[in-house]
DNA sequence: TTGAAAGCGATACCAC
DNA sequence: GTGGTATCGCTTTCAA
C-alpha cells in the first residue's frame, strides 16, 4: 500500500511550483534544463503519476476512447477479437485509454459516455442500415466513429471494408478459375434481418462482376446456421448453378459447413467446384481444405477508423479530418478451393 | 452539441443547495419527498448526468474495473469473449464500467491504472505460475482478483476452474466408456513453456483418476499446432495406447485436429475410440462429430470473480470477502465422441 | 431536513 | 522562465 503523491509533492521535493510541475509534464511550455531535471528527478523518485479524474476535471480530456462492442450480436464472435485488439493498442499508442462497453446498453450507453463525460470519443461497431443509435450522435458533445456505415451517412465519419469491391473479388477469382455459373450463398436469416447494409454492398458488387464477366449468378438464400441449413443451400446452389459451379460464401461460420456439405455430396472444393469465402486470413487458413478468401482486414479497419478519430480530436495535427465515408480495400488469397486459371 | 449541465443547475432550477442534488445522486442521507421531486424534476428536465471525473475525484473512487486480456497470448482466443462479455455485464450491473488493457503492456499496466487512479479494482487473466505481475499487486491501493492460480497464491484472491477435477471428468468418462488405456495428447509447447500451472493441474487430476480406476495412461507431448502436429501426435497415442483407447484432449484449438487426424487413421470417434476434450461447450457442439467435453466454464469463472472483486470493494456488504484460491466445478457432458457405459 | 463551504488534484490564465 | 491562484464539478464535513 504505496502512498499515493500529488503535484504538490512533486514540487514541493522540486523546490518549485505546483504549476510548474504540471508545465513539465505537459510540455506546454518551455522549461529551463535545470529545473525540468530536478521535477524529473523527484517525479521518479515519488513515482508520481498524475491523478486521471483531477486531470480529467481540470483539462476537460479524459485520454479515454469509448468503444462499444456488438457481444454476442454478430454473426462470427471471433471476428471481434482482431478489432478490439488493434483498437487498443492504437489508443495506447498515444496515451489513450479504451472504456469496453456493450452494444446491448443500445443507445443510453452513447448519452452516459458523452454526459458523464467518462471518454473524449467513441467508436461504434457493428452498424445497422438504419441504426437506431445513430440520431442520439448528434446530440453528443464527443467525435464518434462508426465502424459500418448506416443508410444515412451524412454528416458521420464511417470506416468499412469495400463490400461490394470483395463481391466483385470474389467472382472474378470463380470467372478466372474458369466457372460460368456462380452460386452466392446468402447470409443467413438473422443477419438479414439485422439489416446491415454491407450485405447488399457484398451483393452490389457481385452483381456488377457478374454482369461485365458475362456469366450467370444465382443467390441462393437465406441459409440457417445448422449442419442441415447448409446441407440445404448447398444442394439448392449445385441445383441452380450446377454441379460444377462457383460458389460465393460471404459468412465466415459457413464456410467450413458448406465445405462438409460438399465433401458429404461427393464435390471436391478445388477440382470439382470452386469456393471463396469471405472471413480472415487466420479463419481461411484454419479450414480443411485452405479457403481461398476474400479478407475482412479488421485491422486495417480499425487502425483507419482510429486515424480518423484522432483527427476528429485534434483538428489541428495531421490535416482535416477525413468526414465521410472511407472504404478499405479487400484482399483475395487464393488458397485450396479454387483452381488454377490466370491471377484475378 | 447540447450543452453539459452541472449539479449547480440543477440545484438551481430545483430551488435547492448543489449538497441537496449530491445527496439525493447517492442516496448518502435523508431527503424529504417533497424536494427529492422536485430535484429529480429538474435532472430529468436538464438530463442532467454527473461528471465522472469530478465524482472520482470528489469521491475517491471511478466506478471502473480495470481488465487486463491477454490478447493473442491466449492459446485459444476465441475463448477470451465469454469472460470479457460476462465481465463487462457484471460490472455494468452494478453501474461500474470495464477499462480494456492489454496484457503485452506488463506490469506497468498495473502501475498505471493504480497509480493514475484510472480504476477502483483490476481483474488479471491468465496467470503464469510465477507471473512477474504478482510483485507488483501488494503494492497497488486497489484490490486484484486474478483469473488464474500462480505457484504462490499467498495473500492473493484467485478464481479459476478447478483443473484438477476436469482431469478426473475426462478420465472417468473414459473409464465409464470401457476404455482401459487411456492417452492424454498433452498441451502444445508455447502453452507449456509458458508455465501455466494449470497444465500441472488437470494432469494431476489424470493421474488421481488413472491410479484409482486402475487403469494404464500415457501422456503424448507436446503436440505442435499444426495439422501434421495433430497427426504425429495421435499417431504417437494410438500407438502408446492401443487403438481403442481413450483420448483426452485439453487443448479446444487441438480437438478439431485429433478428430480430422483420427478420421484419416480409419479411427471412428466414439466407436474405436473415444475423445473428450476439455472447451467450451459452444465449441464442442460445433464440430463434427460433437465432442463429449469438460467444459471451461468461462461465464461461471468471471462470475466469481467479480463477486469476490466487489466484495473486497465493499468489505461491508455480501459477508467477508473471500480471500484465497475459488475453484469453480467443470461440468462434463457426454455428446457423440463418447460411446455408452454407465454414467461416470 | 437542509445549506455553506472546504476540499479532491490537476490545468491554465495572469503576473512578474 | 517561473510562480500564484482561480477553476473544473462533485462529495462531504460542519452548522443550523
Amino acid at each position: 500500500m504505496t502512498q499515493v503523491f500529488t503535484s504538490r509533492d512533486v514540487a514541493r521535493i522540486a523546490g518549485v511550483s505546483q504549476s510548474t510541475v504540471s508545465y513539465v509534464m505537459t510540455g506546454k511550455r518551455p522549461i529551463s534544463e535545470e529545473t525540468r531535471k530536478r521535477v524529473q528527478t523527484a517525479i521518479e523518485q515519488l513515482t508520481y503519476q498524475p491523478n486521471a479524474g483531477a486531470r480529467a476535471l481540470a483539462s476537460r480530456r479524459t485520454r479515454v476512447i469509448g468503444l462499444v462492442v456488438p457481444f454476442g450480436e454478430v454473426s462470427d464472435p471471433m471476428g471481434l477479437l482482431p478489432f478490439l485488439e488493434t483498437i487498443t493498442e492504437c489508443a495506447r499508442a498515444v496515451d489513450y485509454d479504451v472504456l469496453l462497453v456493450t452494444a446491448n446498453e443500445g443507445a443510453s450507453a452513447l448519452t452516459r459516455l458523452g454526459g458523464r463525460s467518462l471518454c473524449d470519443a467513441i467508436v461504434l461497431m457493428d452498424i445497422e442500415a438504419r441504426d437506431p443509435r445513430i440520431p442520439v450522435i448528434a446530440a453528443l458533445r464527443v467525435p464518434v466513429i462508426l465502424i459500418g456505415v448506416p443508410d444515412d451517412a451524412d454528416g458521420l465519419s464511417c470506416v468499412d471494408l469495400d463490400f461490394t469491391e470483395a463481391g466483385r473479388l470474389a467472382v472474378g477469382e470463380l470467372v478466372a478459375a474458369g466457372h460460368h455459373r456462380i452460386a452466392v450463398i446468402g447470409y443467413p436469416p438473422d443477419v438479414v434481418s439485422r439489416e446491415l447494409n454491407y450485405v447488399a454492398r457484398f451483393q452490389r458488387g457481385v452483381d456488377a462482376a457478374v454482369t461485365a464477366a458475362g456469366v450467370e449468378s444465382h443467390l441462393v438464400q437465406p441459409l440457417e446456421r445448422t449442419r442441415s441449413g447448409a446441407r440445404a443451400a448447398v444442394a439448392a446452389a449445385l441445383e441452380a448453378a450446377g454441379e460444377d459451379c462457383g460458389l460465393v460464401v460471404p459468412n465466415t461460420v459457413a464456410v467450413p459447413h458448406v465445405l462438409r456439405a460438399l465433401a458429404a455430396a461427393g464435390r471436391r472444393p478445388g477440382r470439382d467446384v470452386s469456393v471463396v469465402g469471405v472471413c480472415t486470413d487466420a479463419a481461411a487458413e484454419s479450414m480443411e481444405p485452405a479457403v481461398t478468401n476474400v479478407s475482412l482486414e479488421p485491422r486495417d479497419v480499425s487502425r483507419r477508423a482510429m486515424r480518423t478519430l484522432f483527427a476528429l480530436l485534434d483538428p489541428d495535427v495531421g490535416g482535416p479530418p477525413p468526414s465521410g465515408v472511407e472504404l478499405v480495400v479487400p484482399r483475395l488469397t487464393r488458397r485450396e478451393t479454387t483452381g488454377g486459371g490466370a491471377t484475378p
